[in-house]
DNA sequence: ACAGCGTACTATCACTCATAGTACACTAAG
DNA sequence: CTTAGTGTACTATGAGTGATAGTACGCTGT
């Protein structure tokens, strides 16, 4: 399904909810499809049943998946997901950085649009992270 | 000089490292000027002194300060920083983490690159993070 | 009844951050 | 030389977080 980076600054239960968010809105996790069960995705990933169900609690606060007592955990509705702008903020706020410390390094603005526009062209036909 | 957040996700010792750093990349801090000393800092900031120095250290292994034993610590020039391409880089990465972010809200190029254009607008006359 | 599911809880270990305190070598000024 | 101020080094401690292990409970579908 994916991987963890064990050697990350990112600790692992975040890694497996920003791995399945992207994989949730990305679309190939469909609407109320079934995500694996903690104890499976635990073994996929050798790690601990704790981890993962601490990102799927997370997932399911940030409700982009929803809990069936005794079934599993499925894939939100894009409907019920109002935290979406929040995400858009999230983004928002990635570039504002990123220009921020382009400025810095003293790039005038005619230079930083430059590299923005490279990177909408280079990411344009790419699926990977 | 500046705050430190102590609620934040940012360790102390890093938000005095990127605050010291930006203050040098904007020439609010000029080449050969003295910083505060370590116990000055950590009095003027409310941290304990340890912790500043960890970020002096890592200061001067970025090569953005040098340091003269029994003086104190300085800005380097900026000549002697190899490194403004290191930070370039991590500029465009976070631009790039923006686009892919955006891209997952289900934005369109277009959309993105309106963003853009109001951040490049907003940020263009602020001295402020 | 049984297997599989999410959930809850306690306990432990490791790591990092921040703190406290002490000590040393250096420099400049008196 | 003495003193104050500087960076530096070191040990120790407490708090917090992340990850782990193990156990247990209630739910669902077969």
């Amino acid at each position: 399904m994916f991987q963890v980076d064990l050697k990350g600054r990112k600790s692992i239960y975040e890694q497996v909810v920003d791995n399945l968010r992207d994989l949730i809105l990305s679309g190939a996790l469909r609407e109320d499809e079934k995500l694996p069960s903690v104890r499976e995705l635990s073994k996929s990933l050798t790690v601990n049943p704790n981890t993962v169900q601490k990102a799927y609690r997370e997932l399911e606060r940030q409700q982009y998946v929803y809990t069936v007592a005794g079934l599993g955990t499925f894939v939100e509705k894009a409907a019920d997901r109002p935290q979406d702008a929040e995400l858009r903020r999230a983004g928002v706020e990635l570039l504002r950085r990123g220009v921020r410390e382009l400025r810095l390094c003293g790039m005038e603005n005619t230079e930083i649009r430059g590299v923005f526009r490279a990177l909408l062209l280079e990411n344009a036909s790419k699926g990977k992270s």
